[in-house]
DNA sequence: ACTTGCCTTCCATTGGACGGAAGGAACACC
DNA sequence: GGTGTTCCTTCCGTCCAATGGAAGGCAAGT
């Protein structure tokens, strides 16, 4: 077992999670499971080279240097960059809250997000994971996932509001419908007071790449119109995908 | 010298630019000066932790992981989150390439771009860094920068288009109206075809913690609109700034 | 069949990581 | 002002894990 120690300045880089994006030296050491001079030392050279640095009151954060590091990450080099545009549209013409999403894992993790001034309550950031099959764009994704995933997703169905879907059965009718419809809804099922719907983004292949959703206080009238707009804005992205290089 | 075995780790994390998203190991070896028998093992952990990831290719690229980590660093937590709004707006109200810019070290660091689906060559990239003496965001941090960030910049005023301001005197004398006009403006400096207006954006104790700017073709005949829509959305992103939460 | 360029595994050596302990600094409480 | 607490920092002898040369295995190219 005992851990190598690039392993252990890597522990101490994931001892930082949305909860804690700020925490001092021994909070740091004791998350990471660390002896407080041996974090001393490593977090020392996390900072030198600006994984880490320092704010005035002594904690510690995620550095400039791992930020932009990051941003070279495939999940979104071309994807993002090619969705942005038609992310911005779709806003202009629903000023709803706009998400771009991908499946990892058993998971949805928002890759692009959009949101007005005022908006519903919305759960998601960008980098955030949410479960799949309470969420618009998780459903999308789900009904288009190799059958292994689906199956891992449907035996562990957690409940997160009274209007969640916790039934399997009911759950699979749905996913059969996305694909049969070309479209994915919610009501309330991941937030009280949210409403969303999603389609699928396509790669060159046809290959379902991504999801792109909306989030709205109220579904029932502007459905169709909503539907539309994320059409017309999914296959500029496919377009776009399609023609350029996006790795 | 001789490097820690942190920082080795580091290294080969450093061998990844803008301009090598996916490097092979010998590659990767050769860039970050290790032996390749090192080189593997170093990566075979980064892998296994999620800070790297492998493509069919055998090519190695940055992780998911390390992408949502960086999402933590508060260089855009905050900031970006707030501004956000702001720059659709702005891009709603001009249809120009918006930035979103901070100082750091000596260079301006894009935090957030928006551009329209046909764009003027720009250079910049959410991540990217450019020189402060040839951008319009940059000549607005560089006039509120601290006196030895500006000495330094002004020590080495690279040329990189014909336009370039390379003359110490010429450029403070620009950061000088900078500070009293309120708005830095470049034309063709960085990017051929390319004109831009900055302002800065100001946090709750009138610091200068960021820059807002546009790029367009041409400035001449829409200067005066342009920087009237900047203070506009700045004014904005203040007022959040200063009541939200914004760390 | 030979060469060249990749990646992977092995293992004896040794130099640098380890972490307990002690020293400091800042704050709070009585 | 003494005493306790909680943080951060530095030191240094021990010892173990990182090191990297070497060798082997693919796959492509000539």
């Amino acid at each position: 077992m005992s851990a190598s120690v690039t392993s252990r300045a890597l522990d101490l880089l994931g001892a930082f999670d949305a909860d804690h994006r700020a925490l001092t030296l021994s909070t740091l050491a004791r998350r990471a499971g660390l002896p407080l001079a041996t974090a001393h030392r490593l977090v020392g050279e996390l900072q030198r080279w600006g994984a880490l640095a320092r704010l005035e009151s002594g904690e510690y954060v995620i550095g400039r240097r791992l930020w932009d590091l990051g941003l070279l990450a495939p999940v979104q080099a071309g994807l993002r960059q090619a969705a942005s545009p038609f992310l911005h549209d779709l806003y202009g013409a629903t000023l709803a809250t706009v998400h771009l999403a991908v499946r990892d894992g058993c998971e949805v993790l928002y890759i692009d997000r959009l949101a007005g001034h005022v908006s519903v309550p919305v759960v998601s950031k960008v980098g955030s994971r949410l479960p799949m099959h309470a969420t618009g764009v998780g459903k999308v994704l789900l009904a288009h996932a190799p059958e292994p995933v689906r199956a891992e997703v449907l035996g562990k169905l957690t409940r997160v509001t009274p209007y969640t879907i916790t039934q399997p059965a009911r759950l699979l009718d749905q996913l059969r419908r996305v694909r049969a419809e070309g479209f994915a809804t919610t009501g309330e099922e991941m937030s009280l007071g949210a409403c969303s719907v999603a389609v699928p983004v396509r790669g060159p292949a046809g290959e379902v790449v991504a999801a792109l959703g909306l989030v709205v206080p109220d579904l029932r009238r502007e459905r169709a119109r909503l539907v539309a707009a994320l059409q017309v804005a999914t296959q500029g992205i496919s377009r776009v995908l399609a023609s350029g290089q996006w790795n």
